[in-house]
DNA sequence: ACACTTTTTTCGAAGCTCGAAAAAATGAGC
DNA sequence: GCTCATTTTTTCGAGCTTCGAAAAAAGTGT
């Protein structure tokens, strides 16, 4: 509860520095008086730290401000982007895209491929992955600045420590050790983590309005993947990345699933799922290759015209999706949920049977109550704009000077003691 | 005044004064040598705030030490058990106990009483609460001491500021503001809280090398409870306690529960349903009278004895729970499982079905791997414990400084902006 | 008694934040 | 063009805190 870190003296300053990092990071180009305010720290010691940034080359005064008013103008304080750069990556279903992001947070390089994820020999997929990344840090504006840190980001269940992948749908290969490999290759600090769990801090970002500290994000595409963010911490399970609603079981025993069991709600509500109902395939069956967008499109026209075995699916997927949300609102309280992907353009077809479900589940909770959102950005996009997030924010705690010092040896000893 | 001015540096002092006193709490009586060695504070400050908070009567010196060594002798400091007294109480299915535990945490004064919860008028619960409460104060030991706290845990939902009852099964009535009521009577702060969140903190202090971080506590009883404990944290929800184990769905439209929805883990797991189950009942009709855990302890017999309907209840009571439990563990991943209550001790009856339920959930991940674990002591005297050492932790904070003082305008400011 | 050992306290140095006052940099007015 | 008003930013001394080293304290062993 308390959770109480151990400061010593110079932690005081290091926690500072993080604090008006942060700040400008959050509130974009900021005069001191600004960060005074916003920090609660004293003039005097923003004065003294903007100094030290400014001299560490993090930070610089860029003098766009709000003219023609009174008095010695403000001196924005901006991040400089040369500061450092970082990496973005998202591995999905024979997708790979990569981004070069500068320390201001802007897109510099841009790359994406197309490749066989589900075939590929293991071998192959490091080789493309690390060969992207390699031509994309070739594109680096500025010679001389560093890239200091890798997000990549997967479809699939990572490990607590963010440095591997452990099992994926996209692919056979499991225990692949992602962060290991690329540290060893680039020589670059890499976090690994599941695609959902970047995208939520994209959403926050965006609309800090409606997605603020608590929030579920919903990606339905083929297979269905969840971002929980949780009094404004991105949920993380205790040995991997967790979160794993696609797989929370609706029907035990029930349709046959990517990962190899029965009644997950992936099994219902996954395109390839749609797709199967839809043909009147039998529900033991797994469809050979990835069902496309454009195929899901079609099966929403289809289900918007007529009634038949297209409105069904998207029937039944809405019913899954509705009870896993009912067993997750028990466990953690309804969240306003944002609705990302394919999926999300079909939430005409699924809002219905969504709220029955939850009805039946959460009954007296007003079900109207329950927030549902469709995001129109593209989820790849949000990923990859969430990874860089990530891993600026981290990167931040790191300059400041908080993660190299105050955190590893101490907080272990502090946190036995304060739980 | 003073509390506006030096904000930052007293607060880095009451942080340590809480640092060294959770020290002392969870590791008893304690040397200042051995202080800095765990705090890794030095010992200079060590001695500085030891001195203030036995000058605060919070520490008191203790000479029992360990003796026959060489060199100037250690002397303990231990908590001054006169320096507050917090009451702990539990309302439960037809009981209420409560308790009144000094602050080094020994139990002065107990009572219980029997109460029939389901039906009684709201005024007149409310008032046995008070008066039970009224009476087990006027037996402190020391007139002098102050009663600091009140931590009042319900079988139930509360709300996620502690001070409400939002819903509970056994009672009723809605919505009632205890914590205002009480702090209103005796005018002492107070939390009211969830049993099964209280619980696991007794747990985690009885046995630390088991329970430490992470794990989940089930309480088996009329109903079915849940405690989670994630990364030293106990789980809250965002509006209120959530962890409603017993209230996710296990089959959609399926038995009738007491929440009044249909197909609840808790309407296959809770004790009336192994009677109905047992005793061939319809599967949507409830019980006029509490299952007690006499008739319940008859069923395991039983169930032990030989092949029928009460062996079928239990199976189908493990099932679900497995299920459940699947669910949970693909949500947050597996962790280490304290049975508690009644239906604990028919674990013998439970685990296969349960094991079975969740290879089916979480396939690849060798069930056995799961561990279970029953917990002996009754779980009333475990809530109670768990709610003192709450209420006590967080007297440990106020009496340090961190809560009452300066920080709250802070906080708020640094959490929003470093998210 | 005296030496040895271990714990605890004392003391000065260094660092941090703070409030107040000074300095800086501009617009407004004559 | 000069001065005054206004707002931002820096400077400065005071008051904390923590720390390391040295001193003091309080026993045991011989």
């Amino acid at each position: 509860m308390a959770s109480a870190m151990l400061i010593r003296q110079d932690d005081l300053r290091l926690r500072n520095r993080h604090l008006v990092l942060s700040a400008v990071r959050v509130g974009g180009a900021t005069s001191r008086t600004a960060l005074a305010n916003r920090t609660r720290l004293s003039h005097s010691t923003i004065s003294a730290i903007s100094a030290d940034l400014i001299g560490d080359g993090v930070l610089c005064e860029s003098p766009d401000t709000m003219q023609g008013r009174r008095g010695r103008p403000q001196i924005a304080l901006a991040l400089q982007p040369q500061a450092a750069l970082v990496v973005t990556a998202l591995l999905s279903l024979n997708n790979l895209s990569v981004a070069l992001v500068d320390y201001a947070g802007k897109v510099q390089a841009q790359r994406r491929c197309d490749l066989p994820t589900t075939s590929m020999a293991r071998s192959d997929l490091l080789d493309l992955v690390t060969s992207e990344i390699a031509e994309l840090i070739s594109a680096r504006p500025w010679p001389a600045a560093a890239v200091r840190r890798i997000a990549f980001a997967i479809q699939g269940v990572t490990d607590a420590e963010a440095r591997s992948l452990l099992w994926s749908p996209i692919t056979p290969h499991g225990d692949v050790p992602f962060a290991d490999l690329l540290e060893a290759r680039f020589g670059v600090q890499t976090t690994v983590e599941n695609d959902c769990n970047m995208l939520v801090f994209a959403l926050q970002q965006g609309d800090p309005a409606l997605y603020r500290s608590n929030f579920v994000a919903l990606l339905l595409s083929h297979g269905i993947g969840m971002g929980l963010m949780l009094r404004g911490e991105v949920f993380h399970g205790t040995r991997s990345s967790a979160g794993e609603f696609g797989h929370v079981t609706h029907q035990p025993g029930g349709a046959r699933c990517r990962c190899g069991r029965n009644g997950c709600i992936e099994a219902y509500a996954g395109s390839y799922a749609l797709w199967r109902r839809a043909k009147g395939l039998p529900p033991t069956e797994m469809p050979e290759k990835a069902v496309s967008d454009a195929q899901v499109e079609d099966l929403m026209v289809a289900a918007r015209e007529r009634d038949g075995p297209e409105r069904e699916a998207f029937h039944e997927a809405g019913t899954a999706i509705g009870y896993g949300l009912g067993s997750l609102f028990a466990l953690i309280d309804p969240a306003p949920v944002a609705l990302v992907g394919i999926g999300a353009t079909a939430f005409d077809l699924l809002e219905e049977p969504i709220r029955e479900a939850l009805a039946r589940t959460l009954g007296g909770q007003r079900s109207e109550a329950f927030s549902f959102r469709v995001v129109e950005r593209p989820n790849m996009a949000l990923t990859l704009e969430g990874g860089a997030l990530h891993a600026l924010t981290t990167l931040d705690a790191e300059i400041a000077g908080v993660a190299a010092s105050a955190l590893p040896a101490r907080s272990t000893a502090a946190a036995a003691i304060l739980r």
